[in-house]
DNA sequence: TGTCTAGTAGACAAACCTGTCTGCTTTCAA
DNA sequence: TTGAAAGCAGACAGGTTTGTCTACTAGACA
């Protein structure tokens, strides 16, 4: 009796479209580079619809990052099970299997973030909240394995990450899972070898 | 008797003014974000003079991302010296020198290369020539410091810069030296202790 | 039948963008 | 003194931006 089918700003098939349509383009051109006139377009959606979902411009941006953040969450939930070193491991093997993709442009995160300076702006508010998030499932896997300086090794690991997610996209080495391994293993301490 | 007093496009006033707060702007806030017009009247110069200088935008955003490479050389010149390995620790050093100055906004090359997806672009392409000069920089440091695998070390090297420049500049790390310093260390491999 | 809701289509305003072009002033050197 | 070069000031064109608003259509439900 209360609010059972239509329950507005999530389950409409406009909105989804919406906001898929801007994440292919957000993510392919850039943020500031695509306008909301080409964003209704291909989304095939009127003018009123998108600003009865979205406010403004920059609520879309944030549920563009909001929603990129909801799909690494999940992904990373499918792939942790085993050791904890081994999960560290997939997470990074995440990186590779992005970056080998076709339409790969690097992290959106990091892309979204060099777009808005003002770190107190919503957008890099759901960007640092994403950072934080993965910084503490960082830490956690890493108390898991036993080690020493978990904290510390987790602000490395997320040094790597960045790093890793730029130089395939910027420098696209060859062997990038050779060079991921490598960098995460150093970092970690080889247990045997 | 030949081009004796003005060389055009090197040692003219104007042209230093408008490159001058160019810089300033597009660090700050980002090249989408800043309008000619904004340039011009900040730079307190006509806009005509601007197009005699840049043809177009994206000239003075290549021009830009050259003299920020240009400086970034003179400033590595000038700390390399020593040791090799104490030359990798002091160009280590000027991520943490920047990150700390009040403006820092994260890496410019990084950012601007954000804002141009197209990897073919002039833009891109004086990003993609700074970043070959400073990871050949590193892999001869490397082989210097008797370094046995001094080309993917310097892979590895050029992720650890990139992650530490975005770790400061979205995360704002305490200590962030010590982070610098056990990053790098943990790479090269302590030679004592 | 009547009403409520979601959506489409598109005009419109106001600001901003890049780039061109016309005049005017200043400087300096032959 | 004359003339060239450099620069300033600003109008203008053509396009794009975000966001608002009006008018219409299709479906669900009572």
């Amino acid at each position: 009796m209360m609010g059972h089918a239509t329950d507005i700003s999530r389950e409409s098939a406009a909105r989804k479209r919406i906001l898929n349509t801007a994440t292919n383009l957000f993510y392919a051109e850039g943020v500031h580079a695509v306008g909301i006139d080409r964003i209704i377009a291909e989304a095939g959606v009127a003018k009123a619809t998108f600003y009865k979902y979205f406010p403004a411009k920059d609520e879309l941006v944030r549920a563009y990052i909001q929603e990129q953040s909801r799909q690494g969450r999940a992904m990373t939930d499918k792939i942790i099970g085993r050791s904890a070193r081994e999960s560290i491991l997939a997470i990074f093997d995440l990186v590779a299997d992005a970056a080998t993709q076709p339409g790969y442009r690097g992290c959106p995160f990091l892309n979204a973030a060099a777009e808005y300076p003002d770190p107190s702006h919503p957008v890099r508010q759901a960007i640092a909240e994403h950072r934080l998030w993965k910084h503490d499932l960082l830490r956690d896997l890493l108390v898991a394995d036993r080690n020493a300086h978990a904290e510390t090794t987790a602000d490395i690991l997320t040094v790597a990450s960045d790093g890793l997610l730029i130089t395939s996209h910027l420098d696209k080495p060859t062997n990038l899972r050779r060079l991921i391994r490598e960098t995460v293993l150093q970092i970690l301490g080889v247990p045997d070898k």
